[in-house]
DNA sequence: TCAAAAGTGTTGAAACTACACCCATGA
DNA sequence: TCATGGGTGTAGTTTCAACACTTTTGA
């Protein structure tokens, strides 16, 4: 019996939102292959690493953020398509992160420079290897979640208000919502969020009231996109 | 740049529905490691081979059914813990397969004996590796699955009542559901089922309408778990 | 004629949408 | 004071679970 060797390594699609727009890390490839070219942050898994470490590594190096900080992490499916890395065969697990607006990125050891890019620009970009792929069934991930967990809260700091939950929504979802109806929903939903008490004012109108994630993981009920 | 070797293998949860109970294909294992103990089916992926095609090849060796035959085949996780294989660092991607009444399976090469197990005995015994993990995995999925998918289609054969439908879901969620609501809801989920116009009798009572698998993938409206 | 399974009708409760309306703040 | 955003009330609609009831077969 013999083990035909691969490469194994981790990739990342980490979204964050920034200036009102969903955006997603990328690095600008220094070395062969696909140099220059816009990618997904990543790299290989060491020998002794388990996957899921790898991606936290990856991320870390990547951002310069401490793991499960305000950051969640997800394993998002498996890429092993014989051709995708030219240079030997490759299978790259990819995790799916979300972080709250995180500080600019640091380059990294393999990325020439780190940034974050609006997705919307990133998704109409042809990206390194099977990246535009990859990207793509992230962003589904991401907005199938937000209906049926409670997800929306790790875009946010420590604290929110709802507002601050509904505009990620609004934006990971690209749709208008009602902000009373919205409002009562995410009350609703048990475990969603918790009052820390605080009123927050953000500039203009009534003040808000502060919240923090609760315990819950899946939403009951689901808040429903429109369709 | 160096690229630590890796194995890696699929690793398959094939399901099916056998005498009222939902069974999974398991093989006793004929070699080292955990040699006698049942394990899913799977193997080592060929230097030139996609993932989607190593399992597809595992899955007719171990069934003996030509693959997209009634079966659905999809990434379930990858699972890739450094000491999951004692023999070499393997990488396993998991695939999740569901088919309809299949004929007594087929020992392969590597499988010393492959049989159906009823699932909740299962799970009740320790499997090989990390694959009780894995199993766990995929019931979950599959349960998740049946709520907003036409999953349970692939558990028929090409021409079905909406009883069978009904008796997938009982058995997979083993819940009973009320079979005058389910049969409206599942009319009322467009494209979900295509009447085909014939009766068949089932023995007692009421002959019921035969229906084929419609073109929808997603169910609109979904079919909502008790809670 | 009885049991069993398929399928339809109906009713009351719950959830959701749309929007009127009040509250609290900055300018 | 007005504009702005936070938050509550409510009416009309839709959805859904529960179950009475009819239909069609085998025994």
């Amino acid at each position: 019996m013999t083990f035909p060797p691969f490469a194994v390594a981790v990739d990342l699609v980490v979204f964050t939102i920034r200036n009102d727009e969903l955006c997603v890390l990328t690095i600008k490839r220094g070395e062969a292959p696909y140099k220059g070219r816009v990618a997904l942050p990543g790299g290989f898994v060491l020998p002794n690493e388990d996957l899921e470490a790898a991606a936290q590594r990856e991320l870390a190096e990547e951002t310069g953020v401490g793991a499960s900080h305000d950051t969640h992490l997800e394993q998002l499916a498996t890429y092993g398509a014989p051709k995708r890395d030219p240079r030997i065969r490759t299978v790259s697990v990819a995790y799916l992160a979300f972080a709250a607006d995180l500080p600019e990125p640091v380059a990294g050891t393999d990325a020439a420079s780190a940034k974050w890019m609006p997705v919307s620009e990133a998704l109409e970009i042809k990206l390194a290897f099977d990246h535009s792929t990859i990207l793509k069934d992230g962003l589904e991930r991401a907005r199938a979640k937000l209906e049926y967990s409670t997800l929306a809260t790790a875009f946010c700091p420590a604290e929110f208000t709802i507002a601050d939950i509904r505009n990620v929504y609004e934006l990971v979802w690209g749709i208008a919502i009602d902000p009373r109806n919205f409002h009562r929903k995410v009350l609703a939903s048990v475990g969603f969020v918790e009052p820390t008490g605080e009123l927050v004012s953000q500039g203009r109108g009534r003040p808000a009231q502060a919240f923090r994630a609760g315990p819950a993981v899946q939403l009951h009920p689901p808040i429903a996109r429109g369709t």
